[in-house]
DNA sequence: GTCTATAACGAGATAGAC
DNA sequence: GTCTATCTCGTTATAGAC
């Protein structure tokens, strides 16, 4: 794997466990086992870093849900809760868009705009699954998909922090396990 | 008001903005228009701060309960929801547990103590008023409390990051609107 | 209580050698 | 590509005068 694409994972590390403002150059270069003006060479400032970081996390998910648009829209949905799963007990770390949403103050208007980006198409890809859900007759069929897709949203963002805060794996699972009953057909 | 209290709304305010790490001793001094290491007078540290933060907004919110308690539990959890409005809508930010909870990793093991503390306070807030509002009937009675207070407890937190992020009062007071909906007897 | 002054450190960033 | 060296700035924190 090439320096940066191992500089890229390392940061993705940090910044979903200590924020964007609680990793530095050095914390990334130590890991790397290189000097940390080094990484200038691959990122130019740490605005670059971020855009970096927030355009691999969108190619990831792409990717992610390229691989699972033929899967049935209730196994696409249970997928996307088994990702974000992995996140909660992987050293309770949390989404890269909720980090830097947390963070969102600090942040320069180009990056601001990409976040927001990465989470509407995800909001898109939620309201475009549950209309296939609501087709294929999986889900109730008097679904109101657009306060769904807020609901699911707003519940996986804040279910990570909970996760982090209590120490306890199963409190996003059961999360997950709920918002999911609540909408499958009867 | 006195330079404590001035000095801790100030620092909830930064707080709130911009993230534990995201302001310093510096910027509320400024603020507040005192040097900052007439602020150590007050905070011995970053972490005391912290620490004095987190005991301010639990008293905030313990008053809030107290000032509300013989209230029907219907009309609690509304009142809970425009308490959080408030919050949204004041210059997007968000719950100081939240910020914190993002922040988490790189806080001392007392202040995160403190944290999940206010957390579980909330928790058990939330479960008993949902038993009030079966006992008077408002709720459904099919309600699954433990998963609701998860529920709340998770989208209140991701709400707030998602009205920030899509910079729209109406994002979060929709998610309310449709938690209370779902919750209420027919 | 608030001040000036300063220590000690870590951050982001750049210049230029190899 | 990676290094050393350096700059500049902001951070937490302390000592001691007023």
């Amino acid at each position: 794997m090439d320096t940066r694409t191992r500089a890229l994972d390392l940061a993705r590390h940090y910044l979903q466990t200590l924020g964007f403002n609680g990793f530095s150059f050095q914390t990334v270069a130590d890991a790397l086992g290189i000097r940390k003006a080094s990484l200038h060479y691959y990122f130019a400032s740490k605005e670059d870093l971020g855009m970096a970081l927030i355009q691999d996390y969108r190619t990831h998910y792409e990717n992610w849900a390229r691989k699972n648009a033929a899967l049935p829209a209730l196994e696409k949905l249970e997928l996307l809760f088994v990702m974000f799963n992995k996140i909660a007990t992987d050293e309770h770390k949390i989404c890269p868009v909720g980090v830097l949403t947390a963070d969102f103050n600090s942040l320069s208007r180009p990056l601001k705009k990409k976040i927001l980006e990465f989470h509407l198409g995800q909001r898109a890809w939620l309201i475009r699954t549950f209309k296939e859900g609501l087709e294929q007759k999986s889900l109730r069929k008097d679904l109101d998909i657009e306060a769904t897709a807020e609901l699911f949203l707003s519940s996986i963002q804040g279910g990570l922090l909970m996760a982090r805060l209590r120490n306890d794996p199963k409190v996003f699972k059961n999360l997950c396990k709920n918002l999911l009953k609540n909408i499958t057909a009867p």
